[in-house]
DNA sequence: ACAACGGGGAAGACCGGTCTGTCTTCCCTT
DNA sequence: AAGGGAAGACAGACCGGTCTTCCCCGTTGT
C-alpha cells in the first residue's frame, strides 16, 4: 500500500528533492546498506526509471546524501550552532560538546553518518573514502577555531579534539547520555595545553 | 540430546572450530554483514547442513564471534599485554595505548568488531546489545585498573577513558597513525584529575 | 480550435544475482 | 545397519538495475 499519496504541488516539484529528503531522513537513521531502492523510491512516490535517470547508481544517491549531510549536519546543525553560543573562539570550541550533549539527548539521535559509512563500506571503498574525506573537512573546522582563538599546532590539536568528538559519539550510542560532558572537560584540558 | 554415544568429538569439534576460525577472520576483518553463510561454509569445508546443527541461524554464530573476540583480542591480545608492559597500575593504563599505536600500525588493522557490529546493526537489534554488553565489559576492565590505581570516581574515569579508546581506534580507520599518541595524551590528563 | 504528436513520469515486470535457511541425496565410517 | 557429514538443489525473499507499458499533459501543425 502507498504510504500516502504525493500532493500535486510535490509531485509538481521536483523528483531530486522528495528522493533526497527521503534518502536523508532513512540513511541518517539506518545506514545505507539497511536501505534499498525500491523502499526509496517507493516512499518518495517516485518511478523507478526516474530515480535512475537522476542518479546513475545507488552509490551516487549515497554520495549525494553525504555531501548534504556535510552541509545540513556539520555545518548548520553544529558549527554555526556552536559559534552562535559562544562568543569567544575558545567558547565556540566548548560548545561544540554543549551542541552535542543536546544532540545527543534527542529520541532520533542517530550518531555520525560519515563514521557509520566509513565502518559500514570500510576506508578502501569509495563510499568509505568520500566519508573520511568529510571527517577531514569537520577536522578542518575545529582547526580554524584553533587558529582563530590563537592555539599552538593547531592540526594536532583539531586531530586530538576529533578523537574527543568521535569517541563521544559512539559512547552516546552507547547510552552515555553524559558523554559530551566527559568529553567536553578533556576538550578544556586540550585547550589549556595548546595556549 | 543423547549423552550416551562417545560421538566422533574430533569430527563434531573439528567442524566448529573451522567455523569459528573462519568467522573470526572474516567477521573481524570484514564485518558481519558482508559476510553470508555461503561463503563462510565454502571457506570452513563444511557442509551447510553441518553449519545449522552446530549454530541454529548467523546470528547465533555472531554472537558466538563476538563472545571470542572478547577473550581473544580485547583481554589477550590488549588487556593482558597491557598489564604485561606496565609496572604499575598507572602504567598499565597508559600501555593500553601502546599497544594500540602498535596495534594500529599493523596491515590488517580491522578495528573494533563492537563498535562495527553496533553501528551496523543498531543499539536496538539483539548483536547491537550484545556488543554494548561488550564493551560495557573493556570498561569494566579499565575500571577495575583505575581502582587498582587508587583513582577516585573510577566508573567516571573509565567511562572518559573509554571515549578515548574508541575515539582513536576511528582515528586509525580514517588512517590518523598518530591517533594513539594523542590519546595517550589525553589519557595522561585524565589520571592526573583523577589523582 | 482541435487533433496529432511526443516527452516525462508512474507502475511494475523482469533479470541475474545475492541472502538465510531447509531438505534431499549419497557416501563413508563404524 | 545406521548415522553423520559433504554436496548441493531448492525455497522464498530481497538486492541493484533495466526496460516496457501506459497515461497525462503540453506543444505544435493545420
Amino acid at each position: 500500500m502507498v504510504a500516502e499519496a504525493p500532493a500535486p504541488e510535490t509531485a509538481a516539484a521536483g523528483s531530486v528533492a522528495r528522493i533526497m529528503t527521503v534518502a536523508y531522513e532513512l540513511f541518517s537513521r539506518r545506514g545505507v546498506r539497511d536501505v534499498g531502492v525500491n523502499e526509496l523510491i517507493e516512499r518518495s512516490g517516485v518511478a523507478k526509471a526516474t530515480f535512475y535517470r537522476h542518479f546513475p547508481s545507488k552509490d551516487s544517491l549515497v554520495l549525494a546524501f553525504l555531501e548534504q549531510r556535510d552541509k545540513q549536519w556539520t555545518v548548520d546543525a553544529i558549527l554555526s550552532e556552536a559559534r552562535r553560543r559562544g562568543n569567544t573562539p575558545t567558547e565556540r570550541l566548548l560548545a561544540i560538546f554543549d551542541v552535542f550533549g543536546d544532540w545527543f539527548l534527542r529520541e532520533d539521535f542517530e550518531a555520525c553518518s560519515f563514521i557509520n559509512v566509513l565502518l559500514e563500506m570500510g576506508p578502501a571503498h569509495p563510499l568509505g573514502q568520500a566519508s573520511i574525506d568529510y571527517l577531514a573537512r569537520i577536522r578542518g573546522h575545529v582547526q580554524a577555531l584553533a587558529e582563530e582563538a590563537g592555539l599552538q599546532r593547531p592540526d594536532e590539536f583539531a586531530r586530538s579534539w576529533h578523537i574527543l568528538m568521535k569517541g563521544s559519539i559512539i559512547s552516546a550510542t552507547e547510552g552515555d547520555m553524559q558523554a559530551a560532558k566527559r568529553a567536553q572537560k578533556m576538550a578544556g584540558w586540550l585547550i589549556e595545553h595548546h595556549r
